[in-house]
DNA sequence: GTGTTTATTGTATAGCTTATAATACAGCGA
DNA sequence: TCGCTGTATTATAAGCTATACAATAAACAC
């Protein structure tokens, strides 16, 4: 069967049946007030006969914008990603925009290609949530006068809705101090993959020093971005003259991984090894054990980050004032507990 | 701080510079080989000392193709879709296509406004994985002569992607049977809002029937597709007069819920009830008990149906036979087990 | 009756690229 | 020199909408 492209009407062709000029047809579908009611209805029902659909190509050639965002993630089979995207795409379509999804699966090159490629789409404005925080992306888009925010991270002086990692994963690593832990260990991915990684880790750091733990640079256990695969990781680590009692995962799915790794070995968690991960994703609560971990809210981020992005798009000013950090939120569960004696 | 949009050379200006016509700019641009070297090396020196990008909406209207393909999804949360996503991605990436994606989250309302939007926008082709079989949607797409491929599910007469869900769920619960279940429930959601659920449903009927195990209409428990709470469904199941031994999930994050519901319960899976799931997202493996359940391969679909659609679009021919359908696989794990006596 | 304002509609052009037909030009044989 | 062939390039139309500005008619004030 072959398909050759169906008619598609365009305005000139409703404005001649409706014995109008295009411009009161263009006026009628974009300020309806603008022209008289019984015109109005004239051209809607020709639209509605011949089911005119406005050509977008051509309306954002004319009206240099398209309408569209992009939103560049990591990873879009990570639930954080993929909840924060639903939010992103509930405030877009509320106002009219479509969006652009670009998974980058944590790699710099891919990042900096899909840019370029929503630049060359014209999109309005661009939703970032990248792994090098020096901004060598928001540089660009600085120059090139594109709006884009922050997501999760910042970067270069954009907007930014996140929550504070550093103080997430102190709060967090605080708390397993509390349980009694001595000995730790951060498993997560190279910190040029993400520097949410990287914060969280300071954070850790922080929190072990402040409170005169010893660390050592074995304390950070460095995992493979596009894998997550923890076993050898986790395997030196307990095999080590001192084996951690508690383990911050950068993430809730690095957290699972983790867990699966170390009851591959033998351990029970939380018995022998506490785990904590990170992010708080709908799975979370259903994994043995239900995981301890820092919650961010992915969807409200995601509608935040469009909402102020929409904003600076309405008015063409980016934000005075820093955005306010998101609140984040220690969630205990049973994947952490006191540590063995 | 103000931003006012920066300055974008278009092809006159380029060929302005370098003393050419835009014809042979976008000549250059399009088939490089027509163009003499050294013109052609003139003019890309010009190209990227003015960053030049081409504009994408023009260039849509002049060629009448948008290279951007639409993908309608039930939800973005349910991560056997997000598999197939990055699927679409890599392979449309792969060809110079960027997909448009949208989660109608279960809604044929919402279903319908997405198709009418990517329609608006002119998309080249459009890959659905929505509620109906009655192909509502599909009948319009095809008086538009808009090429389109159904993935999981298939629906009038659009070429398909999937597994056969009647057989693979006929498998699964064979194997139940052959466990020693005498006793069964299925949980899903409403047919309306999946016809996936209705195939898988079919499915384990038939099989039922086959080996003389009386069926009735209280055998599937239908829970909301916003929510995906079983709580009260799995509560009245267990209630009733001839609990199950073993409920079938219409799908993992189902199945997942289901366990938990059971285990508030009281119910421990899969000593008192057998759970199995379909899909296999990546999460299967890492709930407690890990979940038995029916693979499909989400990445590796989502390719295929993106190839089958760009195919459509380069030959303007559907696929004379019928797409074979994919591969389904049955994963035992721990999550059922011989009924209890 | 004239000048002024308002509401409505029309005209012409811009926005940027591709596609098509036309042209310029070099090389070559007669 | 002329005509022919083929290559490199140009001029121009087409693709569809939005919008600034012009035009018209009707309503109103005086």
């Amino acid at each position: 069967m072959t398909m050759n492209k169906s008619f598609q009407p365009t305005i000139r062709d409703i404005a001649r049946e409706a014995k109008v000029s295009i411009a009161t047809v263009s006026r009628y579908l974009n300020m309806p007030e603008k022209v008289r009611k019984e015109t109005g209805e004239r051209i809607q029902r020709i639209i509605d006969k011949h089911n005119y659909r406005c050509n977008f190509a051509a309306k954002a050639l004319a009206t240099q914008r398209t309408k569209t965002i992009g939103y560049i993630i990591p990873a879009v089979n990570n639930q954080i990603y993929s909840e924060c995207a639903r939010g992103v795409q509930d405030e877009a379509q509320l106002h009219g925009y479509q969006v652009f999804i670009a998974s980058a699966e944590y790699n710099r090159q891919r990042e900096k290609q899909m840019v370029e490629n929503f630049l060359e789409r014209r999109v309005d404005g661009i939703i970032l949530t990248v792994s090098d925080s020096m901004g060598d992306i928001a540089q660009k888009l600085y120059q090139e006068k594109i709006p884009a925010v922050n997501l999760f991270n910042k970067q270069g002086c954009l907007p930014c809705v996140s929550v504070d990692n550093v103080k997430a994963s102190y709060d967090a690593t605080e708390y397993l101090i509390k349980l009694g832990h001595k000995s730790f260990a951060m498993l997560g991915v190279p910190f040029t993959a993400s520097d949410r990684c990287r914060m969280r880790y300071e954070g850790f750091l922080h929190c072990l020093q402040d409170h005169d733990i010893p660390t050592h640079p074995q304390s950070f256990v460095q995992i493979s971005s596009n894998t997550l695969d923890c076993s050898e990781g986790v395997e030196k680590l307990m095999n080590s003259s001192n084996p951690p009692t508690a383990i911050f995962a950068s993430n809730d799915l690095v957290a699972i991984n983790t867990i699966s790794a170390l009851r591959r070995l033998g351990f029970e968690i939380p018995k022998d090894v506490s785990v904590i991960g990170f992010d708080d994703i709908p799975m979370a609560k259903h994994v043995w054990p239900p995981l301890t971990t820092v919650l961010q809210p992915g969807y409200r981020m995601g509608r935040q980050a469009t909402a102020v992005l929409l904003d600076i798009l309405r008015t063409g000013k980016h934000p005075e004032e820093t955005i306010p950090s998101v609140q984040h939120d220690l969630i205990i569960r049973e994947s952490s507990g006191v540590p063995p004696r």
